[in-house]
DNA sequence: TGTACCATGTAATTGGTTACATGATTAC
DNA sequence: GTAATCATGTAACCAATTACATGGTACA
């Protein structure tokens, strides 16, 4: 099975949706570290449900269209279950500025410079928004991580590489900002 | 003209490679985040050859086979230096990890545990090689930032992003780690 | 009356990996 | 002898994005 479909699993172990629902969790708040369009969730669903991992039941709705609402079934558990404490595939990295930021030496510092501070404030933006997310998170548990379910705790886990992330790139981008415009003039 | 285009002329920028040069460069040190087999950069050196971006000579060897010399080109050279100002396209995240973490309340806290314990160790790996980079880079031009070339403190901005994320990531690892055996004992 | 959202699908294309293919030299 | 490195290419396959396709409801 691709990763997708565990993608996929993994939203349906928390609770029953439609393609719909998963084509919008795709984009946020799981789209921040697994991402898919539509178009490769539908036939993904329709794998899951041939191999017996998801079922579906149709909903009819007033003043919407009808919807397929899928649900995980016991074997698709078993199976997301056994998936999660495998070593994941070492993917190959890549990172388009990292790119740029290696022949940056061929550009006028000035223009670099403004690319990688707009790059800094974009992900200091995504960075505020994780941390919002997470003080509404904390709300809900009061302090210590121990009191928390462990269902929350894997979903903090999740947001908390975003933070992680989102800051120490922000700080890259002004750090070469920063090395860039000493260039520029001194 | 697509990204791995680039990648290949920020490496012909730096001096000039065969083919096979530049599928280990593509391994190591660009490889860390930029990839790509032979069998992609072959098809691409081609096409920028038909654009006019890069230029090639053949190079007789004693006991090794003729290789293809290729050299970037003024109009290459132009081109990346167009492309390194310019925003990069906002590319999904995928971080299959992440995604097991999102799912380990399903897992035993055990099992779990020592995946991301090794996860942690591995990318605590890859900042000790990194940081060995930086001790060298170092080591060819004092202290200050300011007294290095421009060529280097590019290769010094991608060196720096690398050490960031895997100190970053490789600490998420181990906090991750924690937490779970939290919940496999109290 | 037009834009956004709900809802589900298929088709075409691109980017990338794996596999196929060949052949010489060097080091164990 | 046999595995690793040098050296260059093509073909088949897979995953993912973009485009094509349809149609109803709500809201401004």
């Amino acid at each position: 099975m691709r990763t997708l479909g565990y993608a996929v699993l993994s939203l349906l172990s928390r609770e029953d949706l439609s393609g719909y629902d998963l084509k919008r969790m795709m984009e946020r708040p799981l789209g921040y570290f697994w991402s898919a369009k539509h178009s490769q969730i539908y036939p993904e669903l329709a794998r899951l449900e041939e191999d017996g991992y998801v079922t579906h039941r149709v909903v009819e709705q007033r003043g919407k269209p009808d919807k397929k609402v899928f649900g995980i079934t016991a074997e698709g558990r078993e199976a997301l279950k056994a998936w999660v404490t495998e070593p994941p595939a070492g993917r190959a990295a890549r990172d388009e500025l990292v790119l740029k930021a290696y022949s940056v030496w061929l550009a006028e510092p000035g223009a670099a410079a403004a690319l990688f501070e707009e790059q800094g404030r974009r992900h200091e933006e995504q960075l505020k928004q994780y941390e919002e997310i997470e003080a509404w998170m904390e709300k809900n548990w009061g302090e210590s991580p121990g009191r928390m379910g462990f269902e929350d705790f894997a979903s903090y886990a999740a947001l908390r590489r975003g933070i992680g992330f989102e800051r120490d790139y922000a700080g890259w981008c002004r750090w070469v900002a920063a090395g860039l415009k000493e260039r520029q003039s001194g």
